[in-house]
DNA sequence: GAGAGATTTTGTAACGTTTTAAAACGCCAT
DNA sequence: ATGGCGTTTTAAAACGTTACAAAATCTCTC
């Protein structure tokens, strides 16, 4: 017999409340809802019965009574936007957030960018309507509309990425310049004399982290570098090939920031008879292990997307958990290197 | 000034309720209750003056207050289970299911699969708790525990993916009969002899529709058919490469359901010297414009996985907005051939 | 001009929870 | 016994909404 089995007296299982358990026990209904959230001032014996007559009747209380008279909605809300670059994205991202709040009484709700990628009007709508007690999103800019919204309501939030503002909040950021300067020394140390990186839109703050990353050792190995202006990760990979294809001269280093602009630019190289390894080197930041059956030989430094929806998980948690405004902690996850 | 702006006369916004509209408005709660609610007991021009007042102090009803009153929670929940073989397939559903849901007043909430892959807990959890009126789900088996529960409680529900079950229940799923007859037809036409299906494992019901179409147009073609045991999509990369590089005698035709399983099968023949388009042929069922960068010339066929999520949210709202019971209708979507 | 009938509005009671302020209880010193 | 004090319990109100039954208003018809 299941613990939450009905324990329906014949009838239709009707879902225990705190005054079944207060009339199962004796005691008040206010006394039965502060044994269960273990106020200090309630005898220990009442605390153990009526955590027993709980236990045994399988009560668990209705969200929606708590939310609508605490105003809090254990509700997590996470801002979807189609990530065209980064294989799994998603999945890997939601899977670590919901395993980041399994148990914690949070559920994880879903909104997408409104089309016209307006991205803080969803946030807008769910702060004002009091839909979640926390947002998530990603794609964090140099200076976000989002961030600086948030920060003013005081609304809880994580967000995956930095901004560049001197306001300090909650964040979770992949090691971008760490990734990007040992990618372009990898480059040096195959031999390349000039690095290439497509880079993802300038407003992205990790643009600047990725372009500083690969400066860096550009400068200290004496690589030239060159950053393809109109174009990005965020290009339709028919522009990315045919953009390799034309490419004069062809650099023998690229530094690519995920799987697809890799794979459109290798297409492209390939039609005008380059390949991977003879005729450049590359080093691909990736988030699945994808790559590694088209070509078991490329240099990839793995990005743990579950990894940080964990994080992300874990401090919006305790972002929602303190008091306002407090704890504006940022954390910053490594580059795993594949190589060698 | 936005419409939904702060109206506060000087200081914190403060959520209109009903009760603001009524004062306003000067009718009684349970008036403007039913005003906004369309019923047509109330007067026209009652209706209109309500409205206007909702829309001028930006009303929006309390989720928490109605789902306490009502028990319906305006919740649609998606389990989510990993996939490896398919190629954004979450951010894909997602993106339909929202989709289809935006302005249903309707949110989507994520479960995660528990860990220890079982599939019924988590949806007795949302079903016991009353976490939501209805949910999704996929990988949908022959005889599924979880369609037999839901049914059985009369809880709405939409699968991805068919039960060979007697009992008719709404679901969304691919042809994917059609799609393994159309590869099948296409290899024949290439000059194949053998077809080889990497098939899901068997407790899935579109596995058993895929090899019914490989089947079928083998007979139709007089072509041999070779489906590996112990080997399915879900199996781990390196072992289908692996058992790709051991094959003995080689297919001159393979059919894939999934991009996975044939960058892994692929991966595994090269390393024997064999190539696609010279030693053998395929069929791929891709669900992005991935592999078209790896390989131009492959043949590929479509399945829409956003059209999916956007069928299964009107499906889903249809199951809770109807009477109990109602209308258990399925619906089947097509293959999209890319080649030739 | 009064009553019947239809139309429209409203007061009240829930839904299940937390919180505030007050009541009950036990115990000890007077 | 009485009062006082610390501990433990409780009644009642509130959160914002909907639904039921009853009240109020209007519209006819005789």
């Amino acid at each position: 017999m299941s613990v939450d089995e009905s324990h329906g007296r014949g009838g239709a299982a009707v879902r225990p409340t705190l005054r079944t358990l207060a009339a199962e026990t004796g005691f008040a209904v206010a006394t039965v809802s502060r044994a269960l959230a273990n106020d200090p001032k309630i005898a220990e014996s009442t605390r153990e019965t009526v955590a027993a007559a709980a236990q045994r009747l399988g009560y668990v209380p209705d969200r929606a009574a708590q939310r609508l008279r605490t105003g809090r909605t254990k509700v997590i809300s996470l801002m979807l936007d189609p990530h065209h670059e980064i294989l799994g994205f998603t999945n890997h991202l939601i899977e670590g957030l919901t395993g980041a709040m399994v148990g914690s009484g949070y559920h994880l709700t879903v909104f997408p960018q409104t089309v016209g990628g307006d991205t803080l009007a969803p946030i807008q709508h769910v702060v004002r309507n009091n839909l979640a007690d926390g947002v998530i999103f990603s794609r964090t800019r140099d200076d976000d509309m989002r961030v600086r919204f948030l920060l003013e309501r005081g609304f809880p939030f994580a967000s995956h990425g930095r901004t560049r503002g001197p306001a300090p909040h909650p964040f979770v950021d992949f090691d971008n310049d760490a990734f990007a300067h040992a990618a372009t020394m990898r480059l040096a140390d195959k031999g390349a004399k000039s690095v290439c990186l497509i880079s993802p839109p300038e407003p992205y703050t990790f643009a600047g982290h990725l372009r500083a990353g690969v400066r860096r050792a550009a400068a200290e190995r004496g690589m030239t570098v060159t950053i393809p202006e109109h174009l990005s990760i965020d290009s339709p990979p028919e522009q990315v090939s045919a953009w390799a294809e034309s490419l004069d001269p062809v650099p023998d280093g690229f530094v690519f920031p995920g799987e697809v602009s890799y794979l459109a630019t290798a297409a492209g190289l390939r039609r005008r008879g380059l390949e991977h390894g003879r005729d450049y080197h590359a080093v691909i930041k990736v988030s699945s292990s994808l790559l590694s059956l088209v070509d078991p030989g490329l240099d990839q430094i793995f990005e743990d997307i579950r990894e940080a929806g964990r994080l992300l998980g874990e401090s919006i948690l305790g972002a929602v958990g303190t008091e306002k405004g407090a704890m504006p902690e940022g954390v910053i996850y490594a580059p795993v290197v594949l190589y060698r």
